[in-house]
DNA sequence: CGAGGCATGTAAGAGGTTACATGATTGA
DNA sequence: TCAATCATGTAACCTCTTACATGCCTCG
């Protein structure tokens, strides 16, 4: 007997996620609304360009995580609004719960649209955030016995000071959100 | 007349950039050599596939930034070594020189290899580094009184955070590898 | 009457990635 | 005998970027 094939829904880039995001946070929206939201709040933490942006509408409602429909404007030019469906839900959740070590800005991302997922879920985030960092400070600090401040070695030592500083930074910053996010957010 | 056309070098990749400068540094090498080399001290700051190696030194060669010669060895596959030529000198200290907003991993490249340039050069890459961060850091000043720590808010305040200790982190350390480079490297 | 907002897209190209492909030698 | 090291590449694809393209309306 053929096992059942489970329809294996590509996982989201980066950019797909975050529109889906905030279309589920600001609620049915066109490419040019979401452009203006992005520029005040999420750009911070991930900026596609404007032709990215309006390259991906159109492939959301291809698969299905998207609805759309157009409202035609007397004057202004024909609007395109974008809803996220059902599965595009469903598609937010498995990318906000996906676990990934070194996510880099996705995390930043995923921790920017916390509101959309539970405490748990941003637990493990962070832990796996926290365990980066623990990483990445174990191998500096491995390194740097081995520098001998000079030569190549005098530049490679002050990068060396910076990623291990910046590690601990992540590790304490890490730190106190989990304890922020034990006490219950909002 | 006509104005002499300067054959204007297409700016490197940092890729490319990386690859010259460790064939600088150490000499003619095979690309199977670099990536040993690269692995353990250059990664830490740009790590391209094997594959993204292998493609871009023939390119260098092809622009005449660096010259190849085959070596046979009798049992082992024939090696190609690669070294950089007087122009790609050129093209990497055009490189090490051209200072650029928000330059990211390709600063810390460029300090990485700091040894191939003069103690000038770097403080102004620092420079602006340092403008790069304040202006981040000004940014987020002016983001922080807004902020309700209510709803998304909540988590924004978070990575809010964060990127102001990041950036006065940043700041502090700046000025502190400016201050080694007044002293003299070395 | 000109700048800027509203509104959507296409085309070309940059700059990577992963997986495929090959094959001898050496050490455990 | 099996895995790792030596040694180089190709092919397909992904994702995003910049620049091009269009056209009306509104406000100063």
């Amino acid at each position: 007997m053929p096992v059942a094939k489970i329809p294996r829904v590509a996982a989201l880039t980066t950019t797909e996620a975050a529109v889906l995001a905030l279309l589920a946070i600001e609620g049915e929206r066109s490419g040019y609304d979401l452009l203006k939201l992005m520029e005040k709040s999420i750009a911070h933490v991930w900026a596609p360009a404007r032709s990215a942006l309006y390259a991906v509408l159109p492939r959301l409602e291809g698969v299905g995580l998207a609805s759309c429909r157009t409202l035609a404007q007397g004057t202004r030019p024909d609007k395109r609004l974008y809803a996220v469906t059902s599965a595009g839900r469903r598609a937010l959740k498995a990318w906000l719960e996906a676990v990934e070590p070194r996510a880099g800005d996705e995390f930043y991302l995923k921790l920017f649209v916390g509101g959309l997922t539970t405490a748990d879920v941003l637990v493990d985030q962070l832990a796996q955030f926290h365990a980066d960092a623990a990483a990445r400070l174990a191998v500096y600090r491995e390194i740097e016995p081995t520098n001998t401040n000079t030569g190549h070695d005098w530049y490679h030592r002050h990068l060396l000071r910076l990623g291990i500083a910046r590690a601990e930074l992540d590790l304490r910053w890490a730190e106190s959100v989990r304890r922020a996010l034990a006490r219950g957010p909002g």
